[in-house]
DNA sequence: GTCTATATTAAGATAGAC
DNA sequence: GTCTATCTTAATATAGAC
């Protein structure tokens, strides 16, 4: 099996158990493969396999977020598509999200360097966007890690409160709040 | 001495490396103390360890968040009162959360319920202070969710980005921002 | 209350056969 | 590409002296 096979069954461990929880024998249990195999496919172990999740939700985001919010089409509708996909991959709150895990494990350092590239030109498609409604710069970038913000802090507080609720909440509003006082 | 005086250290750990990475080698280093030393003051081992940081924790929201809220002082200055507190305690938005490094840890289930009703009690406390100033209820109880939501998100998205501004303008903006539309 | 020493288990990782 | 078997290290935890 080619090793991108690998990387679904790779996240559901690492959203559930987090990074220093997801131990190679749960790994290997999840997968249904030994050991070795895991080495033979990731040379470098886990943190490879995290680099093949990194790698997995950039280009995920690139074509279900950046790729659309950097489109022609109408401004709220970019971003209610934006809302929707975010909805999806967080399956309406109930599950969270990967960079946190990673920015609040141990390994912390390794990843914190990706993480950080993610979140910039994600907030920075969301400010474009914002900017195009005639926002300025300023404001533009704010709200647009207000809102990237937002969306960590729901996910965090839904797991915390056991009811995503909050979260389905805002996936609703956004788009809205972001447009607010532009007349769109 | 008294296994209280070692929280800070646990705490520090802890937010450091999260509960997995926060070894008995690291603590012991630490604190100063030998692993021995540590299971004396906590026979539990590491989830007694947290358990008394959250017992810390519990403490510490009521006296430096919630007495204020539930007090009888305008709202504006209360809540004004609480994003001092949590400025301070979060350190300008350069340390991490311990809630949620709980809630993205392999213990998650451990501590789950009592993080929750730590969000809980937290969350209500801010809604009570928005129903005395006019709000209702529902919209209240939103807004007091979504408060701390941004509060833990822009935590997140401070760490990601290695810049805690957007935590800086979230704790000055916040208090007028939940007391919107109430003439106060 | 703290220590040294040690037990036990599980983690990450590799060798080498098939 | 996958396996069994094994290695090494480190983790949690305890016994017993001081």
């Amino acid at each position: 099996m080619p090793k991108e096979s690998y990387i679904p069954s790779l996240m559901r461990l690492f959203r559930q158990y987090g990074y220093d929880g997801a131990t190679l024998s749960k790994i290997s249990q999840a997968t249904g493969l030994g050991k070795a195999s895991l080495y033979h496919h990731f040379p470098g172990g886990k943190d490879e396999m995290v680099e093949a999740m990194l790698d997995y939700l950039e280009r995920w985001l690139d074509q279900n977020i950046l790729q659309t919010l950097n489109s022609r089409g109408e401004p709220l509708s970019r971003l209610q598509h934006m809302c929707d996909r975010v909805n999806e991959v967080y399956e309406g709150g109930k599950q969270p999200c990967l960079f946190a895990i990673l920015l609040l494990g141990s390994a912390r350092d390794v990843f914190h360097d990706r993480v950080k590239a993610i979140y910039r030109v994600w907030i920075d498609a969301i400010a474009t966007v914002l900017i195009e409604c005639g926002i300025n710069q300023e404001l533009a970038q704010q709200r647009a890690e207000d809102a990237v913000s937002a969306i960590q802090g729901s996910l965090i507080v839904s797991q915390g409160l056991d009811d995503p609720s909050g979260f389905v909440r805002l996936m609703q509003h956004l788009p809205g709040e972001l447009c607010k006082g532009t007349l769109l």
